[in-house]
DNA sequence: CCCCGTTACTTGAGTGAATCAAGGATCATT
DNA sequence: AATGATCCTTGATTCACTCAAGTAACGGGG
C-alpha cells in the first residue's frame, strides 16, 4: 500500500476533505488493480488503450519517461494483456492495443474501481453538479 | 512522476472532476517533495512526526509493512532529518524523532505543497463549507 | 542520392517503495 | 525459568521511475 500524501498541516476542515478524498481514492485504486494482480501503474496504462496508440503517446499523455511505459507495456505484453505491433507508416514506432484478455480485464478494473462511481452515487444530481462546479472552481 | 490513478470510463462529470482533482493533487504533492530532494513517502514520515512515536505506530498509521518504515526512516536518518533513539521503557522499540535540520524541511515542504491551501482559497468560506460537506456525504 | 539532425523506442544502470519471510532481541505471562 | 507474543531489522524480490546512451528509421537540404 502506497504511503498516503498526508496533510502536513490539516489549517482547514475543507483541505482536511481535500486530503481524505484523495487518500481514500487512491487506496480504492491500488485495491481493484491488486484484485486483478495489477499495479496501478499497469492498469492505468490498460485503461488509456480504448484505441491502439503509439507509447510515445502514451508517455506524453501520463507525463513520464518513454522508457517507463516501455517496461510497463512489456509486462502487460507478457501478461498477454496488450499487443505491441510495428506502425506499417513508421518502422521505428511500436502501435499498442489491448488483447481480448486485455479488455476484459480493463472492464473488470471498471467494475472493481467502484470508489468514484460509489462517491458520487451517494449525492443527488444537484448536488454532484455542485460538487463538480466547486472542484473546478478549486482547480483553477 | 507516478501515473496518475487515471479514470477507466469517464461516466460523469463529478467523477472526472474527482479524478482531476487527485491527479493535480498527487503531482503537487510529488512535486513540493522533489523540490528537497525527498520522496513522497519521506515527505509523508517526516510530516507525521510532530510528536516522536515508534515505528510500529508509523506503520500502522500508514498502512504499510514496518519493514516498509524502517527503509524509509532510514533514509530519513542518514539525510539527518530523523533521530531513531532506543525507548527507554521497551528496549525492543524505538522512538523516531525530528531533528532541527528535520523540523525546517518538513516546514518548507509544508511551505511548497501549495496545492490544497491554494485550491480551497479558491473558494469564499461559503463555498469551502459546501465542499467540505459534499466531500463528506460522497465520502460517506 | 547521401548526409544529418530528429524522432521513436529500447537498454542498462541506479534509486527507492513496497511486500514477504525469517530472524534476533526483548517483553510479559504463566 | 520457559513460552509466546511483540518490535523491529535483514534479505530477497518485484516493480516504478529516471537518466544516459544507444539503435533504427524518418525526413529534409545539399
Amino acid at each position: 500500500m502506497a504511503l498516503p500524501n498526508g496533510p502536513v498541516t490539516t489549517s482547514s476542515e475543507a483541505e482536511a476533505a481535500l486530503f481524505d478524498l484523495v487518500d481514500v481514492y487512491d487506496r480504492a485504486y491500488e485495491a481493484a488493480a491488486a484484485k486483478l494482480s495489477l499495479s496501478p501503474a499497469q492498469a492505468c496504462v490498460l485503461g488509456r488503450l480504448d484505441e491502439r496508440r503509439g507509447m510515445g503517446a502514451l508517455a506524453e499523455e501520463l507525463g513520464c519517461d518513454a522508457s517507463n511505459i516501455t517496461q510497463i507495456v512489456a509486462r502487460l505484453e507478457a501478461l498477454g494483456l496488450v499487443t505491441r505491433e510495428p506502425n506499417p507508416r513508421d518502422r521505428r514506432a511500436r502501435l499498442v492495443a489491448r488483447t481480448p484478455r486485455g479488455d476484459e480485464t480493463n472492464h473488470r478494473f471498471a467494475t472493481a474501481f467502484t470508489f468514484a462511481r460509489t462517491a458520487v452515487g451517494r449525492l443527488s444530481p444537484d448536488e454532484q453538479d455542485q460538487l463538480t462546479a466547486l472542484l473546478r472552481k478549486a482547480l483553477g
